[in-house]
DNA sequence: GCATTAATATAGCAATTGCTATGTTAGGAC
DNA sequence: GTCCTAACATAGCAATTGCTATATTAATGC
């Protein structure tokens, strides 16, 4: 036999290497709006309203963590806040909204469709969305298209 | 036919609901222990020793920011710094890395399997490790198994 | 109409993760 | 042995994301 040891997988040029720890930062930046104007949107639509109060609980944080951060959102043209009316979509916050349910819905069901349970799909997708590229996603959804006819 | 909007799935309860989005920020919280520990165990099989200024390079940051982290690192008993003959890893945080290392490669080979194209499944493997349960990583396995036989 | 209260806003704080600028020093070339 | 320099340490700062405590106010039930 050659040898015992497992032969590791040299290092990849360091130049090479970095692009993949920048672009997941990059990634987890976007993540935290990508949550919000999803979880938004999914209230607006399931519940005919988003309020500060049911996004808090959803998401497991405080209500002034919430206010913060959309307070963010309205200032980057996500979001418009009508005082005590809850929250709602920009046409800009609508597009990425939809963008980012979709994306989620994919990998969620990519999961399932791989044989992952109920709960395993949905609390790695949560995660896991946030870092698909637009070629995996299209693997994934090709491989759940072909699963369902 | 029925009608022609696509049913909306129906948000799942909110302490459901819930449990995702805790579970992913738990999992974002470690992901960069994990990537040092990683990158670390790596640079000394690859290189024979872990120097500050390559960890830096190949994370894309400043070195100050590696010895912060090194030094939360040491103090949380995983790695242990010789002055000037670099890192090295504690019998704890080597376990973490051939843990996570695993992980890594088999996301990646994952990746690979389903069609991915090498560049896209380094960088997209670098953030989804971090968010996948123990489920979903027997699955992967046993999908890149079968692949190769 | 008004009082109640639930929703929201604000203040102040802490931990984390990044940065630049700059000081210190161990190792090695000579 | 000395000196140079690359490696490392430290200080100080900023942005982000979380928290608790508390003030304010719009909606609404009566
Ligand atoms: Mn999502
Ligand atoms: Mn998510
Ligand atoms: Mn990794
Ligand atoms: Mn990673």
């Amino acid at each position: 036999m050659a040898r015992k040891a497992k032969l590791p997988k040299p290092l990849v040029d360091p130049e090479i290497h970095v692009e993949s720890f920048r672009q997941t930062r990059n990634n987890r930046r976007a993540e935290i709006v990508e949550d919000y104007v999803e979880l938004v949107d999914d209230l607006l639509t399931d519940a005919g309203e988003a309020r500060q109060i049911d996004i808090a609980k959803r998401l497991g944080v405080a209500q002034p963590t919430v206010a913060k951060m959309l307070k963010r959102l309205a200032s980057d043209g996500l979001v418009v806040q009508r005082p005590y009316r809850g929250i709602f979509l920009t046409e800009e916050g609508k597009a990425l909204a939809s963008r980012v349910r979709e994306r989620h819905r994919i990998v969620e069901s990519f999961l399932r469709a791989l044989g992952i349970g109920e709960e395993s799909a949905r609390i790695d997708s949560e995660g896991i969305e946030h870092h698909v590229s637009d070629e995996t996603l299209e693997a994934f959804r090709k491989f759940v298209e072909a699963r369902n006819q």
